[in-house]
DNA sequence: ATATAAATTTTACGCGCGTAAAATATTTCT
DNA sequence: AGAAATATTTTACGCGCGTAAAATTTATAT
């Protein structure tokens, strides 16, 4: 309940007796002062309901208590995801997050990075578009800020890179889809915007070698970000054209199975590794709509609490001085069997 | 190209020849300056690549440049999908915004307002959580701050609220369903979180009222967010229990009814209206995903663009002082025929 | 209890820009 | 060209807080 009303440092520190340097001291750092003084202090902000201004303190500190997180594309549940996840961290650690998306363009990523300059955070989470990013740009920047690369790596750059282990993702399921059937086709696109893609297609070749099949990919053209819909019309084309070897096919991620799901819907073909059924699809990353397509896709997931927690905390260490040389971390993926395959 | 560096207003104002005030009005509006003026500093701009610190300039300003956008679950696509659009309409006018998500969480929407009080926005764009926000906080929030309330409405706070016509929505997609086959049941959520759900269902009750048809209203359990798992366990329920009176069913928006299909899919009951299927489903909002269920879901669209479009302007005319009385806008929806109903 | 370390207060200055008022220059109009 | 209107410059102050250094108080250790 706020008596009397107090506009700024000054004033709050003369009605809670403590000084206003302490006050400030306390504000940077709640423990950096001496308990009975804390105690005191937050007596008083609950009494006075004061908050400092976040400009004035901003602009002439170095650094600042910001946290930049920018994912590609928020629309995408799963960026959505481990956005929040990223968010309630920094929370927690104290840290005031603001969250940025680049909506899959390049020019709106840089954009994003160049307004995040002028915030001066003391630190940045960044999933970078990929393939279409700027890397002068991005390089420029991680210079500047320490800045943790997740989800896709572009280069060595910023402070430590975090993501899964797509080697081990496609592995593993192309292990569990020889398995438990036909071998996969592998189903992707041609120019993928993630270089995920990559390491995914590289890594399903290399397993199906190691199992002693042959591999076949199948490349569908398609630019941007509209995964479902380029499944869904390059799964059309595959479909009638026969180009599937085998009847499973592994998708390099959950949003073209997601289409394709839906081209098999339309063209009658049942799906799953049920009696009955003519072609199985997987998808990879553990999408959170995968659990209600139809047939509910098997995939393999990301462990996003995993990876979140492992991304905030190497960029706090760094923010608090712990430098160590750049690395990469890369978790393993959970299999998720679900009807599809 | 940069050769000197300029560190602050005052050096960019003497490095280009005009004094620190007209710089600091042309920042704050570039037509408040002569042309020749403007141009003068723009090319500078380009030379020096200044710009100035957005924390020394709110500070003293009264009125910022930043508009929030807040929504009450980023991680789902629709609102991940507006809010991309109120977006780029925010920043096409000249103004910053900055994107929040209460994550379904009625203690985190009160957070982010107040946070959103410390970086006082010219205005905010909010879509509340609806029945769970703290109306208290929401009314003092609107009254200090000129908001404009989208999606949801919850009381006559703010400015004005933009929306979609829920009544129209139902109305439209249960005569299309009457038209066309068995009524539907109306399949929802019994304590829905949003203000809109109860919209529908009364002008469901009234639609087949007026059409002379028996109106039925499962209302299924469960709290949260999480709609499409109480869409498909539900669904379950229902279905197990006979609830169903007719063999089509209009969801109260699109998320229960993917729960609802992937229920479906799971007793092997074929959904749509093609020879062979035993049930029909329908869904109300357009979600971003519902091309992509299997069948594609029949829906009733918000015209996203539209309504972005109104909420955006409104807020704007708003912040340049055109004041106006409460109005409520309610757009139609559009029907988009799939396969499932 | 006394020395030592740690926390706090005083004092004082600066950050980068907003903004108001008055003086001056530029443009526009007749 | 001269007057009126508009734009710009000068001048000057303030915003709310960061931060450094020295003085003082309080806590900790022996």
């Amino acid at each position: 309940m706020a008596q009397p009303k107090i506009k700024n440092m000054e004033e709050f520190a003369a009605a809670s007796g403590i000084s206003r340097p302490t006050v400030s001291k306390y504000f940077h750092d709640p423990d950096s002062v001496r308990p009975s003084t804390r105690q005191r202090i937050e007596i008083a902000i609950e009494k006075y309901d004061y908050r400092p201004n976040i400009f004035a303190m901003n602009q002439n500190r170095k650094l600042t208590k910001n946290i930049g997180i920018v994912v590609p594309l928020i629309s995408d549940p799963y960026f959505a995801e481990i956005a929040r996840s990223l968010e309630s961290r920094c929370i927690d650690a104290g840290y005031r997050p603001s969250l940025f998306s680049a909506h899959g363009s390049a020019a709106l990523e840089v954009e994003v990075l160049e307004h995040l300059r002028s915030l001066k955070p003391a630190g940045v989470l960044l999933a970078p578009l990929g393939r279409a990013s700027d890397r002068k740009v991005l390089e420029k920047f991680c210079d500047d800020i320490p800045t943790l690369i997740f989800d896709s790596n572009v280069e060595e750059f910023g402070i430590a890179f975090v993501g899964s282990d797509n080697a081990q993702f496609t592995t593993h399921i192309t292990d569990y889809l020889c398995r438990t059937g036909e071998p996969p086709c592998f189903f992707e696109m041609k120019t993928p915007a993630n270089p995920n893609a990559h390491r995914r297609r590289q890594s399903y070749l290399t397993a199906m070698e190691g199992f002693g099949h042959a591999p076949q990919v199948i490349s569908v053209a398609g630019e941007g970000w509209g995964f479902e819909e380029i499944g869904r019309v390059g799964g059309h084309e595959a479909l009638s054209e026969g180009r599937f070897s085998t009847n499973t096919i592994l998708c390099s991620n959950d949003r073209l199975a997601i289409g394709l799901l839906t081209a098999c819907y339309e063209r009658g073909l049942r799906v799953g590794h049920a009696e009955g059924c003519s072609i199985r699809v997987a998808g990879q990353d553990g999408h959170p709509h995968s659990r209600y397509t139809c047939p509910p896709l098997t995939t393999i997931s990301h462990k996003y609490d995993a990876v979140s927690k492992s991304a905030a905390e190497a960029l706090f260490a760094a923010i608090d001085g712990h430098v160590s040389p750049w690395k990469s971390t890369r978790l393993e993926g959970t299999l998720i069997l679900r009807d599809s395959a």
